[in-house]
RNA sequence: GGCAUCAUAGCCAAGUGGCUAAGGCAGGAGCCUGCAAAGCUCUGAUCCCCGGUUCGAAUCCGGGUGGUGCCUCCA
């Protein structure tokens, strides 16, 4: 398995650090407001990730935090009146919501920073006795020149004269608070050695990683992943801290997914512009919107368009046809070789293209088969054992086949429809194809599509 | 302003030194069909511009132009 490490911004054979084990950690949401096509990309990529670390037989333990603690959620709490707890967990249990319709699997260990304080603490307190911080009106910053490798993790820094940041009485531009007093009414406090008050934002990764699953030694985990906005100074800032406290480096890995772009410029509250995945799943399903922000390589900017997403929904629809060509079998017949090309695509950085391509192959070659043999009992089971093993891999094609194609559409109205077809094929049998255009015209404007099948008459929503 | 990153057919998108530049959507032709739909087959680009390196470049180097991102909270 190949990635791209954004550290040494080159592609490298993936080496675990320890045995057959791999730690991942990835940069959960700030828990304030309802999740966004971009939280989607960032969790649909690394959710491939672990998905092909899996299937490179990988004992994977995979960490993702919610930052419940934050600038945002404190105006929230004053705005609302809802407590900090009314307030986080009601967007945690929302952001689960929509990456579970999304396809994405839960993370094995889900920390918050409130419940991570302790870890905190002992971290600040280790960098505070090895003389990396300094105190500026209550609060404790973290002082990058004392750290002569600041700035080697993402090589985005710049001179002080160059920067845009107001200084604000720190030492450096980049120095940032590790932890920050209380400010009093309307701040949310809490009790630490160094006074009351709460956390710095980088904080709680490097604590979290070192109290859930880092190694000592060089590196203390095998992936670090996240948004490709926080590669600097998110990213750079927990290297620093992590590195300076302990010793090594934070990960092997850095790994940086790309934005969802809206008409050609980034998705933000500010802009107007942003889309939430609650509003989003009310009108498209949440597998073809996985299907559709999974389909661009992960690494690369996605401008968002709806009729690229319909063109998308097109290409998963080839699969779900030919899962109905198989429909309610049940046993399997390895394919060896399709599942070695398909996750050959994915070990390369997770090439997502190349899979697709493989599969689509895959797909016409099935049909073309079934076309010549449609009683072959062992090309079915390959088909269908492909088929499972696509779903395992990527997360799409689960689904039962003939609801993928009538989602949204109530049971009575799936009772016209039968009926109107039922109709239609008395008609057919008695010659009377006027009326059984009719009656295939009318339901077309419906949104109802059908074909004739050496089955019978099947229908599809539009 | 500083620093990144990208630029491939109508659209989406792989390919990063060498057979005829993957795959999908849309379009065209054919097979199939009562007619359709679906499915299958066939069909399209010399790779933003200029210069250079090389026997050979979309692929490396230099210079342009354009897009996007980061530098402030952000996936």
């Amino acid at each position: 398995m190949y990635i791209y490490n954004s550290h040494t911004k080159q592609k490298e054979k993936f080496v675990p650090i320890k045995d057959n084990d791999v730690k991942v950690y990835v940069c959960g949401p700030t828990v304030y407001d309802d999740a966004h096509l971009g939280h989607a990309r960032s969790s649909i990529s690394f959710d491939l990730l672990r998905r092909v670390l899996k299937a490179n037989g990988y004992n994977v333990t995979f960490v993702k935090n919610f930052t419940d603690i934050d600038d945002k959620i404190i105006n929230k709490i004053n705005t609302t009146g809802k407590t900090l707890q009314e307030i986080t967990q009601h967007y945690i249990d929302s952001y689960l919501h929509d990456m579970g319709a999304l396809g994405v699997q839960r993370a094995d260990i889900e920390p918050k920073a409130t419940e991570s304080l302790d870890a905190m603490f002992e971290l600040i307190n280790i960098l505070k006795t090895k003389g990396y911080t300094y105190e500026l009106n209550g609060d404790i910053y973290f002082d990058t020149s004392k750290d002569e490798n600041y700035c080697s993790l993402s090589h985005k820094c710049q001179d002080d004269a160059e920067s845009r940041v107001s200084i604000e009485g720190k030492k450096h531009p980049a120095d940032f608070a590790l932890w920050k007093g209380c400010k009093g009414d309307g701040d949310v406090c809490f009790d630490s050695p160094f006074g009351k008050g709460r956390p710095g934002w980088h904080i709680e990764c490097s604590a979290m990683i070192k109290k859930h699953i880092a190694y000592e030694g060089e590196f203390e985990i095998d992936i670090h992943g996240g948004g490709a906005d926080l590669f600097f100074p998110h990213h750079e800032n927990e290297e620093a801290q992590s590195s300076c406290a302990y010793g090594g480096h934070l990960a092997k890995y850095w790994m940086h997914n790309g934005f969802v772009n809206i008409n050609g410029e980034k998705m933000s509250k500010s802009l107007g512009n942003s889309f939430f995945i609650k509003d989003a799943l009310k009108v498209y399903d949440g597998e073809i919107l996985r299907f559709y922000l999974m389909g661009t390589h992960y690494r690369a900017g996605l401008n968002f368009n709806e009729e690229d997403l319909l063109a998308s929904k097109k290409r998963l629809d080839k699969l779900y046809r030919l899962k109905k060509r198989i429909y309610g079998l049940n046993k399997t017949n390895k394919d060896k070789d399709f599942e070695d090309r398909l996750l050959q695509a994915m070990n390369d950085d997770l090439n997502i293209s190349k899979a697709l391509a493989v599969i689509d192959e895959f797909i016409a070659s099935a049909n073309d088969e079934l076309d010549k043999n449609p009683k072959d009992k062992s090309l079915k089971q390959k088909i269908n054992s492909n088929i499972n093993f696509i779903h395992n891999l990527l997360g799409i094609g689960g689904k039962d086949a003939y609801e993928y194609f009538q989602m949204g559409i109530d049971d009575d109205t799936k009772e016209k429809i039968e009926a109107l077809i039922a109709k239609r094929d008395k008609a057919k049998k008695e010659k009377n194809f006027e009326i059984a255009d009719q009656i295939r015209d009318g339901l077309k404007e419906l949104g109802i599509a059908i074909s004739d099948t050496p089955n019978g008459t099947i229908w599809e929503k539009i």
